[in-house]
DNA sequence: TAGTAGTGGGGTAATTGGGGGT
DNA sequence: CATGTCCCAATTACCCCACTAC
């Protein structure tokens, strides 16, 4: 299946980061053009994105009500 | 597809929690910034709810039907 | 090479967040 | 104190089609 050569199972697929966050796949994509999350791109433009970053971005819960804007 | 499946927990939209209770979701909103329910974000702030967390605070209804006295 | 699913890009409707008032 | 509603701004979801991934 995979020759993996690189750490390349680090990276999420869109769909995958998408299920994550319960949000739709165009949602993510918007994500990393708006630089809200770094993507590395196949040769054929796809975006991937690293599970290490998404994981860390998840792992910061809401109870508390957060003051900015 | 990739084979995976990083299921992190099943995550509920502000409106099917509101649905399931019956209200609006503005009021799910409440609940969650007063800490009554927990909540993660999503990157553009807004919220999605624990799927089990939901169930179960559904689960632990009032005492059984009955006479009051 | 062909076939299917996923993705990118653009545009538009629907939700959501937040404050405030009932 | 809790919930529903009105406002506006921002974010997200679904529609199209063309191309990539496998």
């Amino acid at each position: 299946m995979h020759t993996r050569s690189e750490q390349s199972e680090n990276l999420l697929t869109p769909a995958e980061v998408a299920a994550m966050f319960r949000v739709d796949p165009k949602t993510v994509t918007r994500w990393a053009k708006s630089g809200k999350l770094s993507s590395i791109r196949t040769l054929g433009g796809h975006r991937r994105y690293l599970e290490s970053e998404v994981r860390a971005l998840m792992g910061v819960p809401d109870q508390a009500p957060s003051r900015e804007r």
